[in-house]
DNA sequence: GCCTGATTACTAATATGTGAGTAATATTAG
DNA sequence: CTAATATTACTCACATATTAGTAATCAGGC
């Protein structure tokens, strides 16, 4: 009677080598921000919100990955350290807008050029091909992969 | 007097791309570990002691990517749901060895084919070359950018 | 207008992440 | 051998993630 057989699982942990490169690279903004007292998901809403104005709560649970109970928070402490306002959207008064305010885009002004001049330094160690392809690779990930949120089932 | 200028960022938030590539497949696996009552971490810490066999705090945050704190008290409530051991390493009383329990690892077998199930589908969508070059991408990107653990300074 | 179902933002409970710091032990310089 | 330093696992405080559930509001059929 030998030992129980080994589990083998033959593919390599796919979710763990995103964060791992997901750490890799973060680890070079993390000190900026730091030095500047944002959190990484602070500086995620900011940067969305420069980009593209104010939105709604769902709208940036899309666009940054934060789960809705999450956001909650975290906007709310924004709005306490007054880096966002909220506006209610007239018509629908379960709306909500989120807008920046004059001290997160002070703020973003002084941010923006080291992160600039990180993703610098980032192109600069893969190599601008590399870079490039490897935004494609992951762009074609999270399109073709979508987002199985029950397993394939139909609601 | 214009209104004050943008602040535009020229690259892509790459961290959020990542983020984004890793919650897209992890909503493939996420089900799985729901229906056996694991957590992500739980799991990451069971495959890699799996695969290495036992191993010491430390090294499991280096090979799982979670912190030390948060390990702690991941460990923790392994141990109570009798899924990991701990072991005092002679020699050395500040050490500990973790090793994995026959529940863990009948566990084990039981979710390992419905995990190779699910990156056998991965590949089917994502295909094998594009997979595999994914992961030589990922892997360039973490050992070509390291950890800049303090932005660069010396100790 | 009223009822039903969908939507939106939210709360609660628990687990994990992050940054700072610590006690115990081990190692090394002198 | 001793004092300074390093290492290891840990704690604390707080922010965020996950899962489940909820109150308020809105839209549509009737």
């Amino acid at each position: 009677m030998s030992a129980p057989p080994a589990v083998p699982i033959r593919h390599r942990n796919l979710p763990l080598l995103l964060l791992h490169a997901r750490e890799a690279v973060l680890s070079r903004f993390r000190p900026i921000l730091n030095a500047h007292g944002l959190t990484e998901q602070q500086w995620r809403i900011i940067r969305a919100l420069l980009e593209l104005g104010p939105r709604e709560p769902r709208q940036i649970v899309d666009l940054c990955g934060i789960s809705s109970p999450s956001l909650a928070g975290i906007l709310s402490r924004m709005a306490d350290l007054g880096l966002i306002a909220k506006t209610p959207v007239d018509g629908d008064q379960r709306r909500v807008r989120i807008s920046l305010t004059t001290k997160s885009r002070s703020l973003a002004r002084r941010i923006a050029p080291q992160i600039e001049s990180t993703y610098a330094d980032i192109e600069a160690v893969l190599g601008r091909e590399f870079t490039d392809a490897t935004y494609r690779a992951l762009d074609a990930m999270i399109s073709r992969l979508g987002q199985a949120t029950n397993g394939g089932l139909a609601e």
